[in-house]
DNA sequence: TTAGGGTTAG
């Protein structure tokens, strides 16, 4: 290496140009020799030499390694004060931007727009709607024009902070709207649950770009409405748009949500057609849309298609949730052994997965075990879903003492679903006195909660109380709860039907229900009696049996019959929990239509086959 | 040196 004279000689100013490189691929190894190189030849106190050096370490993740450079220096130009901040804001150490934010001022230096930029860009990461005020307030303080990026810096702060009326107040008075502004709004009103607001936003933009679709189309999947996402999908495709991995995980949990295996294989092809196949995120996805969809053998498939050495806590944990749901808890506590041999460490959720496993499956003393290992073993303190599927595992074996015991012993004020899994259990078992009062404190906290009454008139039903069910009832009556109305859903030759209770509305509603009645028929001949027993609402028995034979998911399954091949599997989903009746109906309908059937209900799936359930009638 | 999309696990 020559020094300075004539040719191809290296001075400070060849460094800069090099560091940026070593930047860009990561080369924390380069960027190392390089401060030694600069060093040695006395340019590691030239500012930009050291500026590019920091911006090194920030990109390999040293955020350490730039801040002793960073103290280093001798002059610190705006630049540099923006490349430290940008380095924390990274790491998400976002305290440190503003207090060094503090330094800096204290230093003489003034911030010009783009430092300003990455402190709102902190303060909108971390949700620290004070602090982007303070920033807010010192720009209208120093008189700074602000321009269109600077504008959208602070729009999406306010936007991440939920203080939507600021957001929008200072996006009316953009002109134009910058898209990426137009974005973070749509973004923000989405995480509100104000989508309607999110979807105006998003319509009016003249020029919409691949993540204004996926954020809108994430906005959807986020805020339960799960058709709406894949319609969009549908409309960004059409426009000409080709998604990419992000927008697809959005994709994949609309299909997950609706339940609907035909277009979940069809999600999954066009994945593979799009190359995102080998992508683990993606693939966990996956792994969840097909359990939920009711197909484990898919959720399996895609499971064992990912290497051994790429599956990380996410996808055990999914693959584990799936068998769970589906009642197979030795699977799924197979699946967590083997996850602890291949070197997984299992996390809080994967726990609740196990635990939920044992509950669904009446393993109490597993259940116990694996509550007792979580602490002792894996240091994992249990939260309120822990607590809640301990609950719900001891009080559906009846151990309702304790269970009670439980809750009482736990470090934290019990939830509405720890108060509800022993209220649920109570309602199985028939034990009023605790049942009240786990309604009661379910009651103290969320006095609206339409469950809670339903439950504790199920309880007092169950007793003969019958006062008692018609104060409970009053009381719904006067304060206008309502049940939620059952509501099932399924999918047919690429379309999805929807049924409510009772309901009239299906283009071929008289067939349907003449095939009601004729099920109904050939199940009376081998035994089959409506079960009313869980019917609320005041009727006589004959007006109790048409509600219960009226219920959604009978209607789905009744145009299951009709529409769908003989030896294909019928699917449905439910938002509630099945109830005694249609559990018994799907086992009989099972047996005697020889079909096999599968519902996901609010919690979980059964599979119905030759006349029994796969969750062996424990749910 | 600055700003927008990640319900893949409860």
């Amino acid at each position: 290496m020559r020094r300075g004279g004539e040719g191809v000689g290296v001075d400070r100013f060849s460094f800069p140009p090099i560091l940026k490189a070593s930047a860009r691929v990561c080369g924390v190894k380069e960027g190392m020799e390089i401060h030694g190189v600069a060093e040695k030849m006395g340019f590691d106190s030239d500012p930009y030499v050291q500026t590019g050096l920091m911006g090194v370490y920030i990109a390999c993740g040293r955020v350490f390694e730039a801040r002793l450079v960073f103290d280093k220096m001798l002059h610190k130009d705006v630049v540099t004060w923006c490349v430290m901040m940008d380095g924390y804001c990274q790491r998400g150490l976002y305290e440190d931007v503003l207090l060094l934010f503090e330094e800096m001022k204290r230093s003489g230096v003034e911030p010009d727009k783009m430092l300003l930029s990455t402190i709102l860009s902190a303060c909108s990461r971390s949700g620290d709607l004070n602090s982007g005020k303070g920033i807010y307030d010192y720009i209208l303080e120093k008189n700074i024009v602000m321009d269109s990026h600077l504008k959208s810096s602070l729009i999406t702060m306010y936007s991440n902070c939920g203080s939507m009326d600021l957001a929008q107040h200072l996006y009316n008075e953009m002109t134009p709207k910058d898209l990426i502004a137009s974005t973070s709004m749509v973004m923000g009103y989405s995480k509100v649950g104000k989508i309607g607001a999110a979807r105006s936003i998003f319509d009016e933009l003249v020029e919409k770009d691949l993540v204004s679709w996926s954020a809108m189309i994430s906005g959807y999947a986020e805020s339960d409405w799960p058709l709406e996402a894949l319609k969009l999908f549908n409309d960004m495709q059409q426009a000409g748009l080709r998604p990419d991995q992000i927008t697809m995980l959005s994709v994949i949990s609309a299909c997950a949500q609706l339940g609907i295996l035909d277009q979940a294989k069809w999600v999954h092809l066009f994945i593979d057609k799009n190359c995102f196949g080998d992508v683990l995120s993606i693939n966990n996805a996956l792994i969840d849309m097909y359990a939920k969809c009711g197909s484990l053998e898919n959720a399996s498939r895609v499971f064992h298609k990912i290497p051994e050495r790429r599956r990380n806590v996410i996808t055990w944990t999914s693959m584990i949730t799936g068998f769970a749901m589906h009642g197979d808890a030795g699977t799924a506590l197979r699946l967590f052994d083997q996850m602890n041999a291949d070197g997984i460490e299992p996390n809080s959720i994967t726990f609740v997965s196990v635990l939920y496993a044992c509950s669904h499956a009446g393993l109490v003393d597993k259940g116990r075990h694996i509550f007792a290992l979580m602490t002792n073993k894996y240091n994992i303190l249990p939260k309120q879903e822990h607590y809640g599927c301990m609950v719900d595992l001891l009080g559906r074996a009846n151990f309702l003492r304790e269970s009670l015991d439980l809750v009482k012993s736990m470090p934290f004020t019990p939830n509405v679903v720890v108060w509800g899994s022993l209220l649920s259990a109570c309602r199985v078992h028939g034990d009023v006195e605790l049942g009240e009062l786990a309604a009661k404190r379910l009651l103290e906290l969320d006095p609206e909660h339409d469950g809670a009454h339903v439950l504790l008139s199920n309880i007092y039903a169950k007793a003969r109380r019958w006062e008692d069910v018609g104060e409970v009832r009053k009381f719904m009556k006067n304060r206008g709860i309502a049940k939620e109305r059952g509501c099932s859903r399924i999918e047919a030759n690429g379309e999805i039907h929807e049924f409510l209770m009772s309901d009239k509305t299906h283009k071929q509603t008289d067939e349907i229900y003449e095939k009601l009645d004729e099920v109904v028929s050939k199940l009376k001949l081998v035994g089959y009696a409506p079960n009313t027993s869980s019917v609320l609402v005041d009727l006589d028995e004959e007006e109790k049996k048409e509600v219960i034979l009226w219920h959604s998911e009978k209607l789905a399954l009744c145009y299951g019959l009709m529409n769908l091949g003989n030896d294909s599997c019928i699917h449905i989903v439910k938002n509630l929990r099945v109830c005694k009746d249609c559990h018994t109906f799907f086992k009989l309908v099972s047996k005697v239509f020889e079909r096999e059937i599968v519902v996901r209900d609010r919690t979980r799936f059964h599979h119905y086959k030759d006349g029994v359930c796969s969750c062996k009638d424990y749910w």
